[in-house]
DNA sequence: CTGTCGTTTATTTTT
DNA sequence: TAAACGACAG
């Protein structure tokens, strides 16, 4: 077999299709389980088989995870065929993969000076943005109970998303001039900290890129193949960037499922996916509407529910799987209800011989996991919960990375502030305020805060701690240059006595969440991150600390054994289950009270029922409940609008058996 | 500067 | 309900 029908074997038609129309604009509409990372992966790998040079493919994704996934399956498929490409000479060159925002911060590690910043710039994270807003709100003497911080930033972050630069924007309201003022502040303090927001890593790529002719050149001799994915979940920005990077060989590839548009909430334009036709009228659209996941009944009941939304490509997905059981729907009368059903449905499917590991119950609300979690525990069954508390904003990694941070980049007061003070040193705010006023562009914090120790008289706490901090500072700045990262990070953290302070803090006083000794584990955590690094990259800090601040959530499943799983609806996009639970499946819950007066909310909620609904292989369990405490008031609530879209004929509707706890419940 | 206590406010979250 | 925040006293 030639290297070509290799790559192309085992698809179909239409993907077939996708994979070998390489030249030109080409989106593809991929229905959900339709082989979407088979068929850009593929795609990859037949580029490369028919001459294409691997440096010169690009691939966007949105996360970490899948980016990984595609570097994993290529490698694979290139191992299987000795292209003679691969062969010859040269050393294996990788295609380009990354996240948006990870090429975006290697495209201005490189160019970013052309603009003014340097390039040990620093990454701010969504905390890290919100405490510099609040304090910017603070300083104006703006109510931050009346004026939420929170919706300034996603107010400024909408605005950056659509590219509009603090310069040019003045509001015309009173809110929206607020919200230009701390707008412009914020980004001011941004360039005096050398640091960079998630959404500055695509709009100040895009500003380089717009306003350098020639810098956007160099990047059209590199990439003449660009693919991405999810591209139904791009926002603005991100749509100009693809634009303009694929501007002059137009070898566009974009893959995605409108109908699996969930993130409108984070600035994701679904017009970009629907309008792809209007702008590249030469598109070749290809549809993969072959479903090799679902049943017929778990697809047609998907099928029906997505036909309730007005804005969407039509579709007619199809499957040659079996009909399957019907789709279990039941009433339950509380959350605890609920839960318990869920269980003991569990166990009476586990005994006929499903593994524990095909299970996964789905929810709309992170909330909902308490009941489930308690009764599982009940019962004895192992699980595991995605989501939830990131790893890097654990308070110790974030602690231990405003040293890192600091040493990287002299000039993040952030960083500066945080580190200052752990451990206590009894220096707070006002001390850090003076020393970020004093501050001059260019000069590191730890030479101004060494000016103001001079200018402390008396020999007291502060003047102590300062000192003692700038030496520690100095002292592992010296380290960073010559030593590796794992033993930079022991020394933050002997130096620091960190352990020590931890367990001060954290001491059996009360109930804690979390013990010393858990975050001591986390620490070690981080520490193998580090050693990974060190082993496979020789590039320094700013790059570690880049990949940890763009790299949300460490894998930590390692264990691909035997667990039930609990998410959010929204984190199970892209996976798939033998057996889905749905709960809460409540009008008010799923939709959301928030969305039900916007149909275009509304909309997405219905997308994100069809995502739920679309993960189960096999069989699909929705239940809803009469009652359900939310915010420690009890609220009856009535079944989901969604289930009712659902063809009666498809569903089996579960009665009878009660599941009350044996404790007394009360209302 | 730090710890405590009442008050407030609750989606989803790839980076 | 519960966690997170801000005001206030030590």
């Amino acid at each position: 077999m030639n290297p070509e029908t290799q790559i192309l074997a085992g698809l179909n038609g239409k993907q077939i299709e996708a994979v070998k129309t390489i030249d030109g604009p080409v989106l593809v509409i991929s229905g959900p389980g339709s082989g979407k990372t088979r068929c850009l992966t593929h795609r990859i790998a037949y580029l490369i088989s028919s001459g294409v040079r691997p440096e010169n493919i690009l691939a966007v994704t949105f996360t970490n995870k899948a980016a990984g996934e595609i570097k994993e399956r290529i490698a694979a498929l290139l191992e299987n065929s000795p292209s003679s490409h691969r062969s010859s000479g040269r050393f294996a060159a990788t295609p380009q993969i990354g996240t948006f925002h990870s090429v975006c911060a290697r495209i201005l590690r490189r160019e970013i000076e052309r603009i003014g910043y340097s390039r040990n710039f620093t990454i701010l994270d969504e905390g890290d943005q919100a405490s510099l807003i609040k304090k910017i709100m603070a300083s104006f003497e703006v109510d931050t109970k009346r004026y939420n911080p929170r919706s300034i930033r996603s107010r400024i972050s909408k605005l950056k998303t659509e590219l509009v630069p603090a310069e040019s924007y003045t509001g015309s309201d009173f809110y929206s001039k607020l919200v230009a003022q701390v707008y412009r502040t914020y980004q001011e303090n941004l360039k005096k900290m050398n640091a960079l927001d998630f959404d500055d890593l695509i709009g100040l790529t895009v500003r380089i890129f717009k306003s350098n002719p020639e810098t956007l050149a160099k990047y059209h001799n590199l990439w003449h193949y660009i693919l991405v994915d999810e591209y139904q979940d791009t926002s603005h920005d991100q749509y100009v960037l693809v634009s303009l990077l694929a501007q002059k060989t137009k070898n566009l590839f974009c893959i995605g499922d409108d109908a699996q548009s969930i993130y409108m909430f984070r600035e994701a334009d679904i017009r970009n996916i629907l309008n792809f036709e209007k702008d590249y009228p030469d598109a070749k659209i290809v549809m993969l509407e072959q479903n090799y996941r679902s049943t017929k009944t778990i697809l047609a009941a998907a099928d029906e529910i997505i036909a309730n939304n007005k804005m969407q490509m039509p579709k007619e997905l199809w499957t040659e799987n079996n009909t399957g059981e019907k789709i279990i729907v039941k009433e339950t009368l509380n959350e605890r209800d609920e839960a318990n059903f869920i269980v003991y449905t569990i166990e009476e499917l586990a005994a006929k011989g499903r593994k524990i590991a095909d299970f996964v119950v789905l929810y709309r609300t992170h909330a909902q996991s308490r009941a489930i979690e308690e009764a599982l525990i009940k019962r004895g069954f192992p699980y595991q919960i995605i989501g939830g508390i990131k790893f890097y904003e654990r308070r110790e990694i974030k602690d231990i990375l405003s040293y890192l941070r600091l040493i990287n980049n002299p000039s993040d007061i952030i960083s500066f502030s945080r580190a200052v003070n752990i451990p206590t040193r009894g220096i707070g705010d006002k001390t850090v305020e003076k020393i970020s006023f004093a501050n001059k562009p260019g000069h590191s914090l730890i030479e101004t805060a060494d000016s103001l120790t001079e200018t402390l008289s008396s020999d007291t706490k502060q003047k102590r701690g300062l000192a003692a901090f700038s030496k520690l500072i100095a002292a592992l700045s010296e380290k960073a240059k010559k030593e590796k990262l794992t033993a930079l990070i022991k020394s933050v953290i002997d130096q620091t006595n960190y352990e020590d302070y931890l367990k001060t803090i954290y001491a059996p006083s009360r109930d804690e969440f979390e013990t010393a000794d858990e975050r001591i584990e986390n620490l070690k955590e981080l520490l193998t991150v580090a050693k990974k690094y060190d082993a496979t990259k020789e590039d320094g800090l700013a790059s570690f600390l880049e990949e940890i601040t763009l790299l949300q959530n460490i894998e930590k499943l390692r264990d691909g054994n035997e667990r039930i799983t609990l998410m959010t609806v929204h984190s199970s996009k892209g996976l798939e289950f033998p057996v889905v639970f749905i709960a809460g499946m409540e009008e008010g819950l799923f939709p959301h009270n928030r969305t039900l007066f916007e149909p275009k909310e509304l909309e997405e909620e219905r997308r994100l029922c069809y995502v739920a609904v679309t993960r189960a292989k096999e069989q699909l369990i929705v239940t809803y409940s009469k009652y359900r405490r939310i915010f420690g008031t009890m609220e009856a609530n009535l079944p989901s609008r969604f289930i009712g879209e659902i063809p009666t004929h498809l569903v089996r509707w579960e009665a009878g058996k009660d599941y009350e706890d044996e404790d007394v419940v009360e209302y």
